[in-house]
DNA sequence: CGCGATATTGACCTGAGTCAATATACGTGG
DNA sequence: CCACGTATATTGACTCAGGTCAATATCGCG
């Protein structure tokens, strides 16, 4: 029994070259709103990007820090925090490879309004955000697909007042962890596998709860037999039974 | 003593001729997207909407219906909801003259994320999404412009997530008030009177809490002088106490 | 193998939700 | 213009989800 709690994550082995020039067109091109381009195209914007790499933890910008870059995630994961006076932390959210973070606006007196933190090991591609609005502003087509996305994370937040306004921390959990199943999910034998190190503090945080209520609610959803979970990581194993959570009155 | 509690509200009269073709210049050119334009040009976009009034109360449109149309406040004041399968239902925001809501994505099978309905009489500007779209795509400046917007909801609607992950009723409420106090808000003798009708019910609403835990608060505020309340209507008669409840701990 | 980080579990307590009774404002019609 | 009725608001009593504090267990690394 204790043999099958550990931990069944593969650790992507993500090295500082990953976002090296030579690696950035196959990366690039994956990325939602760059997909249209043209190869050439591609190529020069390609150009005007620099690339960074960050360790697990490190990071990347703080919160209320004048902003001045616009990334792309080329490897590895990113986590979006906001932080309260009283130190308590609050994640928006956790990003996959090929999203952007950071700013958008051109206000040069503008202020990043999260904080964001290298999840994993992370290669991104940055650069100025002035840069960035001027290749918006001579592509409309793109420029909608970046508002189409926002409008997406938009509509996401607002999901997540939602969730926050009417719904107990065991179906915010559920929600949470059918969400991450979702975008981190990997069929694994009988269960879907969040491919994502996630640690009970982590999952309490996305949830505005606590370490030890979402510690006692995966315990209990254990024990019903809708997850499989050991530390850092959790494996839904019925997809039903989270989702009927959502629907208790 | 009853007698302060009257309502001091200024109830505008609003008539279904506001957003008729000749006022429609004046109120566009105010909405912070179209104010770039020259005259010809917006005057050319302004043949493109559709004027509609609404009554108080009256639905614009249901959350989940199919999403068509883009939307501009003339005059009046929006509001926009979710809601539970419970049937709870959680406010997002509410809107003023020159803001806009609605759809703007051109997917054909995009659903509205949101409920809109009239909170006073309204008198709205439409368009179809795709007209919008298209106006969009042959202007980057007003496309950026739009995507600033966008951004800015976004964290605010990401700040609302964390008032409620980490904050109290109290502190939930002094915040709405504050920022009502900002968009609404008007000086009013020794106060700040927030100038649009809003219920015990609807604050509670807004902050993710009951009409009996809004109004028990609010009387709290009132007896330490923070505020003056009656029906419908609040008015700030200290900022700075409001401000320092969002301090505590 | 042992240590530090992570997770679990228990006991207790409090903020805020629920249910219920009452009060007050304001529009309506007599 | 006043009296009444209804929607809105207030207040009290009770309950409980979930936060807090604390002790212990377990994992996985060095």
């Amino acid at each position: 029994m204790p043999g099958r709690r550990k931990s069944p994550l593969k650790i992507a082995n993500i090295t500082s070259d990953m976002c090296a020039p030579e690696s950035r067109l196959r990366l690039l091109a994956q990325v939602p709103f760059f997909s249209g381009l043209k190869a050439a195209e591609l190529n020069e914007i390609s150009q005007l990007f620099h690339d960074k790499g960050f360790e697990a933890e490190e990071i990347i910008y703080f919160e209320a820090d004048p902003a001045s870059q616009f990334y792309v995630i080329a490897a590895g994961k990113v986590k979006l925090t906001r932080h309260t006076q009283t130190g308590r932390e609050v994640m928006l959210d956790l990003l996959n490879p090929g999203e952007y973070f950071g700013s958008l606006s051109p206000l040069p007196e503008e202020a990043y309004s999260e904080t964001a933190q290298a999840h994993t090991s992370v290669c991104t591609l940055n650069m100025g955000k002035d840069v960035f609005r001027s290749i918006l502003s001579t592509r409309p087509e793109m420029a909608l697909k970046v508002l189409e996305i926002t409008t997406q994370r938009l509509v996401s937040a607002q999901e997540m007042v939602r969730q926050l306004s009417a719904h107990s921390v065991e179906q915010r959990l559920a929600y949470i962890l059918l969400k991450f199943g979702d975008k981190f999910g990997q069929k694994q034998g009988k269960g879907l596998l969040i491919q994502v190190p996630i640690s009970r503090e982590e999952l309490a945080k996305l949830t505005g709860t606590t370490t030890e209520s979402a510690s006692r609610t995966l315990s209990q959803f254990q024990k019903d037999g809708l997850i499989q979970a050991g530390r850092q990581w959790v494996s839904i194993t019925s997809l039903e039974g989270l989702k009927a959570i959502l629907q208790e009155v």
